[in-house]
DNA sequence: TTATGTGCAAAAGGTTTGCACATGA
DNA sequence: TCATGTGCAAACCTTTTGCACATAA
């Protein structure tokens, strides 16, 4: 098991490695993902950040989520309402994969399996296109919250 | 073989049947998705419009868009960059199924194969989440810009 | 010291709303 | 006639940008 402290030793790693600055802001905001592994918008984020920082602007956490983003410690998602959200993602962005997220407490986990060969040559011979993408969305509940431990 | 001819007293039946009035713009906008089987942003039908009522706003777009996807005649599927799209359904809302576009022509189909069941347990058994929704986004070329024939 | 990060103000861009007038049934 | 549709202007909300100042390395 891999401890919080770990954990944050690691991502402030992948910053330095990416040759981004380690500001008190920056390990806030992997802070707030690693603890919390759910996925939030840039808002809810700059909300939490406010609480420690009362003068952090809302773009400062577009930036750096984007950037964050590009360096593979976070995945953006879209999500309902034409928002986007961010959340802590383990596996590499170039590995294909999916996400799955929690409609109560918004934990988010990534997956690797996916058997989507034989619904594509299905989905090939019935509609006449050639696939050369595909995503898939999946939403639950997760084992937390089915026990009722959390809301 | 249905003609187009006969998908827009199709549709217009359904606008009636829903209690909406029959506009010249309303049987504009269908006729754009009818006869294009594409998706399109509410921006791009407002140009589409504009070239027949000088004076339509946008706002009359978003909301027939709105409209007509509430009565079942239009898809809304969530594109590139934060924007939604509307295109032609066939299969009814309440019928699970997902939609292909093409990423050359934006042309826009739906299909009801979906073999999700055995792919659900395995991602059940491996995050320990309970399933309730999911969606599949599949991107591709359609038949006719495969043969170079449009783009 | 210096490239990078940040706050602030303002803009951008998609979408929605309120209201008065117009129009289909 | 009258409920519904529409144009216009303005608001809303998320996201982005420009710029001067601050700060990590």
């Amino acid at each position: 098991m891999i401890s919080i402290y770990d954990k944050k030793v690691k991502y402030t790693r992948i910053l330095k490695r990416n040759k981004l600055k380690l500001t008190p802001k920056r390990i806030a905001i992997i802070d707030y993902f690693v603890k919390s592994g759910k996925y939030a918008t840039p808002f809810d984020v700059w909300i939490y950040l406010k609480k420690n920082f009362k003068k952090i602007g809302l773009p400062t956490v577009y930036r750096n989520l984007e950037k964050f983003e590009k360096i593979g410690i976070l995945t953006k998602v879209e999500g309902e309402e034409n928002r986007f959200y961010y959340g802590i993602c383990k596996i590499k962005k170039k590995k294909h994969h999916h996400h799955i997220t929690c409609s109560f407490c918004h934990k988010l986990l990534d997956f690797d399996i996916c058997n989507f060969e034989d619904l594509k040559e299905e989905i090939e011979k019935k509609t006449g296109f050639s696939i050369k993408e595909h995503y898939l969305i999946v939403k639950g509940i997760c084992k937390d919250c089915q026990k009722g431990g959390e809301i």
